[in-house]
DNA sequence: GTACAAAATTATAACTATTCTTTATATCTA
DNA sequence: TAGATATAAAGAATAGTTATAATTTTGTAC
């Protein structure tokens, strides 16, 4: 865990670049400055960004960095299953360092990605053994508690 | 139901159509050549095609079809849930005319979207009540029977 | 420490699915 | 038939993503 009660801040982020480091390893991803800089950001701003959110939030403190090595990176980090790729939103991909299957919910208002609480995922059973699966998605779409709240009116 | 044991190719052509005009009236779509073609094409070939393949199936016996109209209408029918639209493939949006709830199995290596028999759909239940939910999708992702079978060797 | 090879990153160009805009066509009603 | 409205078509534009090629960084042998 990087996050502290009382941690001063250079506590706080030597924790959280173990904590990625350490995820890089296990992934079998060579680390670099530009792929624990995306992995961090992923982990603390579990919004389920699109490349373009997290190029323009990162490139200001790293003036270097190419959209490019974002896509990359992500794609990389995504095969290596380190951070999890979702397909929910039909205008940009986004990304989620959460990896364990949870479900999400998309707002065809504001195209926000949050979240969802679902019961029942553990009792899903696919029962074509046919296929090799290596992913799951669960998504709903709709209308989020703000949007919602402005249509009523 | 459009299939009969004995059925010749007329009536076979009629009973589709009267149920492909039945659907649209019902869900409040006003009926057009073009939205009978496109929503006929669905039901009658449920392999989630993409709107490629949908505007290259019909052209030719539709010469004046364009692919706007395709796009057009398939949303004016998503709208109007009388299709599904399976955002899974993260190269091109997909279309189902089975508008119940059922599962997706997506192929990273060819890329067909195949239904996919899963237990446990019904136990699913939202636990976030701001929300306003409209749709729910679920897949997964992996290598399909040939894809696998190929990959073995 | 230097030189070379390999890997990673960057900048730019290309691609392509989708949407937008405008024009044309068809349908409906008076 | 005329005018109004809805629908469709054609082509241009947009934007997310990928491919290409050049540059920089990293690792390793000497």
């Amino acid at each position: 865990m990087y996050r502290f009660k009382n941690c001063n801040q250079s506590i706080f982020i030597m924790d959280i670049k173990a904590e990625i480091l350490s995820k890089l390893t296990e992934c079998g991803v060579k680390p670099s400055p530009q792929r624990m800089a995306i992995l961090q950001f992923l982990v603390m701003h579990p919004v389920h960004p699109t490349v373009e959110f997290i190029y323009n939030s990162l490139s200001p403190k790293m003036p270097t960095l190419s959209k490019t090595t974002v896509y990359n990176t992500l794609k990389l980090l995504s095969e290596h299953r380190a951070i999890q790729t979702l397909v929910i939103d039909e205008k940009n991909i986004r990304y989620d360092a959460t990896t364990m299957v949870h479900a999400h919910f998309h707002c065809k208002n504001c195209g926000k990605v949050l979240d969802l609480h679902v019961k029942g995922l553990n009792g899903l059973k696919v029962k074509n053994h046919h296929v090799k699966v290596t992913d799951c998605q669960i998504y709903y779409k709709g209308l989020c508690e703000d949007c919602n709240n402005l249509e009523m009116e």
